[in-house]
DNA sequence: CCACTGACGAGTG
DNA sequence: GCACTCGCCAGTG
């Protein structure tokens, strides 16, 4: 990829490349798009999506396994969930998913964990 | 140009 | 498990 392209493109790109069914994190996404410990980049990035993109933005949480807009207000939370139902991951009632499960490439880029799903 | 805000992460108490 | 602080960067007024 040509580092000349704007941030939230390398974002997106990223993003796009995470397999249905499964879920990252905000920080796994900016390491593999090369923006390593810049997980708020990749939360602003996705914060300005224009209304009806289309990039599986759902599939990003938190580092912590929880749906970050399940907090915030607006349907936008309630949006990510049933998305991500839909696909098969599910969700606890808190709003949780277990990356354990769902996690995408963290195996490789956080705990030494593999987990086969 | 300056100040504030925000879909985060990790550390500390 | 929860609350607070610091670091990082881009967008907005």
């Amino acid at each position: 990829m040509t580092p000349s392209g704007s941030t939230h493109q390398r974002i997106y790109a990223t993003v796009k490349k995470i397999p249905k069914g499964r879920v990252t994190t905000y920080g796994t996404v900016a390491r593999l798009a090369g923006f390593a410990g810049q997980a708020r980049l990749v939360g602003y990035a996705l914060s300005a999506l224009p209304a009806g993109t289309a990039l599986p933005w759902h599939r990003v949480i938190n580092a912590q396994g929880r749906l970050s807009l399940e907090r915030s207000s607006s349907g936008a939370g309630i949006t990510q969930r049933l998305r991500l139902e839909a696909e098969g991951v599910k969700v606890d009632a808190s709003g949780r998913v277990s990356l354990v499960r769902y996690g995408w490439r963290l195996a490789e880029t956080k705990t030494p964990r593999a987990r086969t799903i």
